[in-house]
DNA sequence: TCTGGGGTCCTAGGACCC
DNA sequence: TCTGGGGTCCTAGGACCC
């Protein structure tokens, strides 16, 4: 038995603990460099903005009543583990899932409703946070029952009964189930994304009861063994477990847009060290080592009139290595010829592969298989944890203030839970 | 003028092995 | 008339997720 607790609308959210005249209003938190809608209130969505929607297309007469946030991913992922720690707390076992949402086992508890209920106003009453829970046999129901829930807080009477945010479609009789189903369009559900439920529907598959109904070996035939397992899971036959250990990265990415087009090739190599940096950070942050690097750079692909240039490299390397400063080396030689003059460059991105355990490659009878001086990589991270990213660092980067390809964030709110200057202050 | 970032898994086909 | 069987690895493309 499986429950899926969400926060809702997440970002928004995070915004709102800290700004609490933010709250009521219809409030939008865009994507890096300030594009597309990636998190909207309630009030946001009744206006009409959509998920993923680029903002100046949003009618000006709509854009002007609505609050704009730029992402601030650094208080959302320490929201967030705010939030699964008191999960931890509560469940023996549960499953991060993503940023917002974690899985819980909920075997051997015996009064679901009570337990999710208790924990999803504990969440918001401790971080502010407010959240869903869904409640089934598999994660798939698990996540459609959080969906209900969700719509149950917005649309009462739209559910058997108002809960509170917490749905438990384990509790339902099987016709009752059946109702929660067919009013599910196949594209809502866990797994099914746009070009399937086209597929789907082309084969008057239309809901999540008639894909549960539908022949398994003509979903199996044409869909694969992805949907097959959905299939499955909708019909209460658990097929994915909770994986409560995250298994390691297969590979790191780190890439941004710029804030404009970029053509100084020194500028634009002073970005992919700078993404190397971060992305070496990331790297040793989960103990990993990289035997391959791949960049990237893409002019402005929606200017459709403009000379466009998208190349792309990788190289392995000969040693595995998690030294920012191996990487930075290699990443300098790869630059070589890599971008043309008179091109513009919007966008760029590192990138590292094969990732592994230090202690698990292949050892070399003649040299060592992991390179790179683990000693001041540590007292680098440890000083850049101690007193802010960017203290200490490497001159490739350029080290400038605002380097002409910084991303836009216009409208980024404080730090508010992981820099002291930008500590919430309380006037009484 | 503006249009994100970061991941995973599955499948099919080709190369290559014994 | 005959022309095996079984396997791995790699890559590209396509789907999905938040």
């Amino acid at each position: 038995m499986f429950a899926l607790i969400d926060g809702n609308n997440f970002y928004a959210s995070c915004e709102r603990v800290f700004q609490p005249k933010l709250r009521g209003k219809p409030l939008v938190v865009l994507s890096n460099n300030d594009g597309c809608a990636i998190a909207r209130s309630d009030e946001a969505k009744a206006l009409g903005v959509k998920m993923g929607q680029p903002i100046h297309d949003v009618p000006p007469a709509i854009r002007r009543q609505l609050a704009i946030r730029s992402a601030n991913f650094t208080l959302y992922g320490d929201m967030s583990a705010r939030v699964s720690a008191i999960l931890r707390e509560a469940a023996p076992r549960i499953e991060v899932y993503s940023i917002d949402e974690s899985f819980l086992d909920l075997t051997g508890i015996g009064e679901r409703e009570a337990f999710a209920r208790e924990l999803r106003d504990r969440v918001h009453r401790w971080t502010g946070i407010p959240n869903c829970v869904g409640i089934g046999a598999t994660k798939t129901l698990a996540k459609l029952g959080n969906h209900v829930a969700k719509d149950a807080v917005r649309k009462p009477g739209s559910y058997p009964a108002q809960l509170g945010g917490v749905a438990d479609l384990a509790a339902l009789s099987p016709q009752a189930l059946a109702k929660v189903l067919a009013a599910t369009p196949v594209g809502e559900l866990w797994g099914v994304g746009s070009r399937w439920s086209a597929r789907l529907r082309e084969l008057g598959i239309e809901t999540a009861l008639q894909l549960r109904d539908a022949p398994r070996d003509l979903v199996l035939q044409r869909f694969g063994v992805v949907l097959a397992r959905t299939q499955r899971e909708l019909a209460g036959d658990p097929c994915l477990v909770l994986d409560e250990v995250e298994p390691d990265r297969q590979q790191i990415m780190v890439s941004r847009s710029f804030g404009q087009r970029v053509e100084d090739h020194q500028l634009i190599s002073e970005a992919f060290a700078t993404f190397a940096v971060r992305a070496c950070e990331k790297l040793r942050a989960r103990g990993l080592v990289t035997s391959a690097i791949g960049i990237f750079a893409n002019t402005d692909h929606f200017r459709a009139e403009l000379r466009q240039h998208h190349p792309q490299r990788t190289t392995n390397l000969p040693r595995a290595t998690s030294d920012t400063r191996v990487v930075l080396d290699t990443l300098r030689r790869m630059q070589r010829g890599f971008l043309k003059d008179g091109f513009a460059y919007k966008k760029a991105g590192v990138w590292l592969m094969d990732l592994g355990r230090p202690e698990q490659i292949q050892p070399d009878f003649f040299a060592p298989s992991v390179i790179g001086n683990d000693k001041l990589m540590s007292a680098m991270d440890a000083i850049n944890r101690r007193y802010g990213r960017g203290t200490v660092g490497l001159g490739a980067t350029g080290w400038r203030v605002r380097p002409q390809w910084a991303m836009r964030q216009a409208k980024l709110s404080p730090h508010f839970t992981t820099s002291l200057r930008d500590l919430p202050r309380v006037r009484c």
